[in-house]
DNA sequence: ACAATATTTAGATACTTGTATAAATATCTC
DNA sequence: GAGATATTTATACAAGTATCTAAATATTGT
């Protein structure tokens, strides 16, 4: 379990642009609109998102969609689950 | 999703230190032995870790025995498998 | 090619954090 | 109560990080 991935859940913001990509993709104005920071802040955010491998992403003309890359999170989950789970996780 | 909670499983000493903890219940001095720093600084990961209430101390005698407290945990797991899961984790 | 729009990168700064050493607190034994 | 052991708390510092502004890069349209 890379280090990356967890340093990139502990902040409050990449966890709001996670799961503001959860209902859809999202340019990266459409992200930075939703926060009182700077583009340029955002745009650090989802460097990071992208380097854990968070989130994917790709041109769009000028602009750039990101998008949820779904398979880390289950690894994620797998991990909780697997070390800690106990007995609670297994009928969440 | 408290803040604290991200925050404490950040870093790779205290996920470790979860980990232990997973086989049994250890002394804080059981715990620090585990590691190649201070003693002074697993007792302030235990610290963080208690705060995120992801571990329960309790003293016995001259000692203070750790435990995983896997309500959290559990938690956890909710939290991303409502969130993020995808299909991926109904059966994992 | 130029201007406009979208986004990232660079450089600076304030804040947070992981670690260390030293001092303080708590318990046990004699 | 003095000394030994176990652990935490206080203080300091280097490294990391979230944010900002300004500059750079990429794309589109005229």
């Amino acid at each position: 379990m890379d280090d990356s991935l967890f340093r990139a859940l502990a902040d409050p913001t990449r966890r709001k642009i996670l799961e503001l990509l959860t209902e859809r993709t999202l340019t990266a104005g459409e992200i930075a609109e939703q926060f009182p920071i700077a583009f340029a802040s955002v745009s650090h955010h989802l460097g990071v998102l992208k380097a854990a491998d968070l989130v994917a992403a790709e041109r769009e003309g000028q602009f750039i969609r990101y998008r949820l890359n779904t398979t880390v999170f289950q690894e994620v989950v797998r991990y909780f689950m697997t070390r800690f789970g106990g007995e609670g996780a297994k009928h969440a």
